[in-house]
DNA sequence: TCTTAATTGGACAAAATTATCCGATTTAGG
DNA sequence: CCTAAATCGGATAATTTTGTCCAATTAAGA
């Protein structure tokens, strides 16, 4: 469903939307540990990230990437995929058509939409805070 | 979402359907001209199509695929997908955790879980008879 | 000013997916 | 028997995605 490069982003988000709630910032090395992915790929994922500015990132000593609170609550799933992936799995005819639309649909397009509309409700909905209060309760979890 | 290989093979076992109505055996060629799909590539899916007994095909001189018809109705698309892509895109977590679950999910677990079900009630509910017939009746297309 | 610890950016490598090529095999029909 | 037309199977190439390496840059603090 989603790339990679999406999932390990998507968990980088969570883990660091976690800890900016304590004030601190997190090292891609932090990171990249917390949610077990291969450490210079999270680095160009979260460098991509912080130039969409889904995320903020300092350089330096004491450097590492923060999102601030109030934009936690605010910042969707459906913000960060598209940030990464693009608006492929949400626009993309399921069968590849190019030009696939109403008036001239794949054999699946009908259907297809549903589901679709159901997966980008669901993301629009899902905001990052309520992901990492799940996570920081232990209602859920990023690795294994 | 489907693989590139996975649109290729519902397209094309689509088309073999649509052909099949009139008895008529496809040949590799028709079938990757009238999808509009790359044919030495077409030709390997079709391969594996065959030997999962999706479809039938018979070499010789006037040979070619074929999907007997009251198969045709029986297939689901849920079936097709799974002999092309596997079962990944209906049980791989959406954030790649290997033993994700209700007892330790990920965060958007539940969530993810409610669109995937209605994913695949849909493709099982829905069977190649009846794409088939809805290309047939100009509702859907295959191309452009 | 120097050291240390961090991100950035570019080049490169590995793996997976997509795509091509070609010879072998099969089968119908002249 | 021979030819034509089809699938099959194996090797290989191209592209995309995933992943690594390393030098450059930045910033805090001793």
């Amino acid at each position: 469903m989603f790339s990679k490069a999406c999932e390990y982003g998507i968990k980088a988000v969570i883990h660091i939307s976690l800890q900016s709630q304590t004030g601190k910032r997190v090292s891609l090395k932090e990171i990249s540990g917390a949610i077990d992915s291969p450490l210079a790929f999270t680095a160009k994922i979260l460098q991509s990230l912080a130039k969409s500015n889904i995320i903020e990132s300092s350089k330096g000593s004491v450097g590492g990437y923060h999102i601030p609170e109030d934009v936690q609550s605010k910042l969707t799933l459906y913000e960060i995929v598209i940030a990464i992936d693009g608006d492929n799995i949400f626009e993309r005819c399921g069968l590849g058509l190019r030009q696939c639309n109403e008036t001239s649909p794949c054999p699946i397009h009908s259907k297809f939409k549903i589901i679709r509309e159901n997966l980008i409700d669901m993301m629009k909905k899902t905001n990052l805070l309520e992901l990492a209060i799940s996570v920081d309760k232990g209602e859920s979890v990023l690795v294994i």
